[in-house]
DNA sequence: CGTTCAACCTGGGCGC
DNA sequence: TGCGCCCAGGTTGAAC
């Protein structure tokens, strides 16, 4: 689910919590750890005992809580990876069953991680750990700021599908399945169109669409489809679902030139597109 | 290099 | 009403 428009909005949700010291950590039902060498629910809490929240800040489509404790001021990070169905509440859970971690602070906010299915993650390393893992070989500039040139450059002797590039985090942080098909759009790119045969020019526009759509969704607060779905820090439904001009519109009439909006399977995900206005290069 | 598949999970919706 | 099946916003690693 939630994609950088929606872990945009959970971090700004959730600001309020900088600055705050944690006063106790549950992980009932903790997540599986990303990978075996991630550390134990009881080792995350025993380290979070009484640290204060520095900053939280988005990387791709993960929520960062720069963590540091008084007795040992070195910089953790906490990090949040919502993958499906992950969500960062301030408030009551949806139900209580899926609750991977709540956190109390000493002034008495508390900060929930939700899950339903349980394919998020959550881990707590240091900085060297984090750089290795986060750093710029592994994570893309992000979407909100890649620039065209940016974009050509990584995927000009490229042949795979721009759509399934724009899912590649390597690429660029922070798109992901919805948004990847309303970029496309946006910038009228056939989501089949080999990523070498794409001009800078082209580049340019879909970096634009990227830029445009992302924006706009966060100012909507992401998008919410379904009922168990994303929701804000608050609880409330994004908007941003009113806006959708292809995802989830198969066979409805394409905005701008009225034919029926496609849906197509690329690398097992739906693409939603319109063949008539979007240009296959 | 690129593509496909399975796995990690839960639960909603659908056809029968 | 119940059962089985398919589907879902993400990521990873193995196989071809």
């Amino acid at each position: 689910m939630p994609e950088l428009p929606e872990v945009e909005t959970m971090c700004r949700g959730i600001a309020c919590f900088c600055g705050e010291i944690i006063a106790t950590t549950q992980f009932p039902r903790y997540t599986r750890r990303p990978s075996p060498i991630e550390p134990r629910p009881r080792t995350m809490a025993a380290k979070l005992h009484r640290s204060r929240i520095m900053d939280i800040t988005r990387l791709g489509k993960r929520a960062v809580l720069r963590i540091q404790h008084n007795e040992t001021p070195v910089d953790s990070f906490l990090v949040f990876e919502p993958r499906m169905t992950g969500l960062l509440l301030r408030v009551s859970p949806p139900t209580q069953q899926h609750v991977r971690l709540a956190i109390t602070t000493r002034e008495k906010q508390r900060l929930i991680f939700w899950d339903r299915r349980g394919l998020g993650t959550i881990t707590l390393i240091d900085k060297s750990t984090f750089e290795a893992r986060f750093g710029s070989h592994a994570l893309g500039p992000d979407a909100l700021t890649i620039t065209g040139a940016a974009l050509h450059t990584k995927i000009h002797s490229s042949r795979r599908h721009i759509k399934v590039a724009l899912l590649d985090q390597k690429i660029l942080a922070g798109v992901g399945n919805i948004y990847a098909s309303e970029i496309l759009h946006e910038a009228k790119v056939d989501p089949r169109t080999r990523c070498h045969r794409l001009s800078q020019n082209t580049c340019d526009r879909i970096a634009t669409a990227c830029s445009r759509i992302l924006h706009h969704a966060i100012k909507m607060e992401g998008s919410s489809i379904g009922d168990e779905t994303y929701r804000t820090a608050d609880n409330r439904p994004g908007r941003y679902q009113r806006f959708h001009k292809v995802y989830g519109r198969s066979d409805n009439k394409c905005f701008r030139c009225e034919t029926k909006i496609q849906r197509v399977v690329q690398a097992q995900r739906s693409t939603f597109f319109c063949p008539q206005c979007q240009r296959r290069y």
